[in-house]
DNA sequence: TAAAATTAGATTGCGCGCAATATGATTTTG
DNA sequence: CAAAATCATATTGCGCGCAATCTAATTTTA
């Protein structure tokens, strides 16, 4: 009880160390709404959102996939994937039936406009690199440094030399 | 339609484009979502979410604002922060009450459970900071890319030597 | 082979995030 | 001063994202 100031820092608690924690952290929760505002008006016409989009994308990588393998690649579960893939297959993107083989599974097929809109998906990648104003090589070293501190995070294999 | 290979490029789409956009916005889609995952567990105990935690934040920066302050920090509206807001004063970390002087705005201010989690918020900082196993300068480098991209998106101010 | 365990998806409930709208309070205009 | 415009916040509706639960299909095991 012996904190009256609410500025900066309290007691014992260095600002620094909270600033910094603060920023990455926000950093993070920012440019990814950023990122999806950003996107939200290029996919609109197209009655996208941008999760769906990101599927999209990962079947254009490959198609003919199981929920559960776009899961694992997309880090979602059922929970978010069912009702997102449903929504797809109603817009026509794509299309989804049990596997013959084995009923439990449902593999998820790109319809002709889900292919044909990978065309579409050109524009908006250059409205994106442009709105982003950042040289490839920034991008390319941003999105290596995302991919280094997500895994980690997953993982939780730790360096020991962070603050 | 005279695409037939799904795989790694059609016709006139250079892959390395698309693999780098997807990259990107994945990356950051991903790393929203692992930071979200690693705070989870730490703050489950105090029953508070992850954006409910970054309002705090805010708060033991600067008490007492008003919600369109508020939101004008984080980048979101009333639709999002009112009942967050609603949520957070019902489990007593914070109080909202009318401008006296402004009856249209809603003062913010911290409880002393508020206040007090500023110190719990010690031990989840040093947490996350093992969790993303970067060192301090890396961490630093990451959150500076990552606020002027967020700026260069939200500004809409262009570099044009994007790809 | 029958029972138990595992697996893949779907469903439900809750908390964001955002657009659209509604409600009061304040300020601006006529 | 009264009507209109503006402003701050709240509410509603929809789509994620995730935990928990449910169902049906397959595999394991006894």
């Amino acid at each position: 009880m012996s904190d009256k100031r609410d500025e900066a820092e309290t007691n014992d608690i260095p600002a620094g160390l909270l600033a910094l924690d603060q920023q990455l952290c926000f950093a993070v929760y920012a440019a990814a709404h950023a990122l999806n505002r950003t996107y939200k008006p290029l996919l609109d016409p197209y009655g996208l959102t941008y999760p769906q989009y990101i599927v999209l994308m990962t079947l254009w990588e490959e198609d003919g996939r199981t929920v559960k393998a776009l899961g694992a690649t997309l880090g979602l579960d059922s929970g978010t994937l069912s009702p997102l893939l449903k929504r797809l297959e109603a817009a026509g993107f794509i299309h989804r039936a049990r596997d013959r083989s084995d009923e439990r599974q449902v593999l998820v097929t790109l319809t002709d406009k889900g292919r044909a809109m990978r065309h579409e998906a050109l524009s908006i990648r250059m409205e994106i690199g442009k709105a982003t104003g950042c040289s490839v090589e920034a991008l390319t070293a941003l999105t290596a440094e995302l991919q280094t501190l997500t895994r980690r995070l997953e993982t939780g294999e730790a360096h020991d030399d962070a603050a």
